[in-house]
DNA sequence: AAAATATAAGACAAATTTTATCTTAATTCG
DNA sequence: CGAATTAAGATAAAATTTGTCTTATATTTT
């Protein structure tokens, strides 16, 4: 019940990237230094990333990383579900097949319901958000506080 | 990002539990035929939840568990931490020592609220609310369309 | 009382996932 | 063209999850 290191990471480095002036060219050697990560471990992470389109890659020297979306629209949802994959709380949330008790399933909507209200959450924050250190609570009083 | 097996094996086990009489002791092998898990497995996970407390647990011949609190005051969360442990988020979450952006994580807060609403959830469903079928949504339209 | 049976407890093991590192390929610069 | 620098891709170690197998305990039967 957690996000992945890789995850972590790849959310850091890419606030990193977004406080820098818009298109310049990131080193991984650099988003892992200063974003205390393993250089090799973020080398994969942004691998990844730029497969998914998220980013763009430079191979060579004077390579590098730049966004290939705005970081306004970069939300943590589509980071977590690009490196860990889709998010799904439990087996009988995929679809009906996966469920052993079809049909029957007690506990099939609760875990929808909560699936939910976790993807709204992480869609609600943009790497924008932390970049621009203009923070504030996305969840309101009563979110926090539901029956 | 999601519950693990045991954790869904351990909820629907207790579910079968709740739905006999009260104070009916139950065998791993009826919970397990009837919830589509594997027994040997079952039965450690309910090795667990009788260190935990919330089950009791008789050996030998015409042994088996019985709840050891009403299911009424049995949350899912209660579940899901005696199974896989206390729900962290985000390493940064823990405590302000594991955090190796201290006092500059930008990121903190945002798994700090998620955390709280997830856990919040978690703790809005009892095993008796499934048992019971009497199961209608805890969550509210606003809580599953907030901003 | 001893043996057989039924049950959970606990030790052990396989499989999967996560977290990395190491090697290769590509590009630039001198 | 060779050296340096960078990302890409292959490989590997570690941790976690999922599961099985053996042992201990209590009950029932003889």
């Amino acid at each position: 019940m957690n996000i992945s290191r890789a995850s972590d990471y790849a959310i850091r480095g890419l606030v990193y990237m977004a406080k820098k002036p818009a298109g310049t060219v990131c080193f991984v050697k650099d988003i892992a230094k200063n974003t205390n990560s393993p250089a090799s471990f973020m080398s994969k992470i942004f691998q990844t990333l730029a497969k998914s389109g998220l980013v763009h890659s430079f191979i060579g020297t004077k390579g590098g990383f730049t966004f290939n979306a705005q970081p306004e629209n970069i939300t943590i949802k589509m980071i977590v579900e690009i490196i860990d994959g889709p998010i799904v709380l439990n087996r009988c949330v995929v679809n009906k097949s996966s469920c052993q008790n079809i049909g029957n399933c007690d506990v099939h909507f609760m875990w929808l319901d909560i699936q939910k209200m976790l993807t709204k959450a992480l869609s609600s924050y943009s790497i924008a958000d932390f970049a621009n250190n203009a923070f504030k609570n996305k969840l309101s009083e009563s979110d926090l506080n539901f029956a």
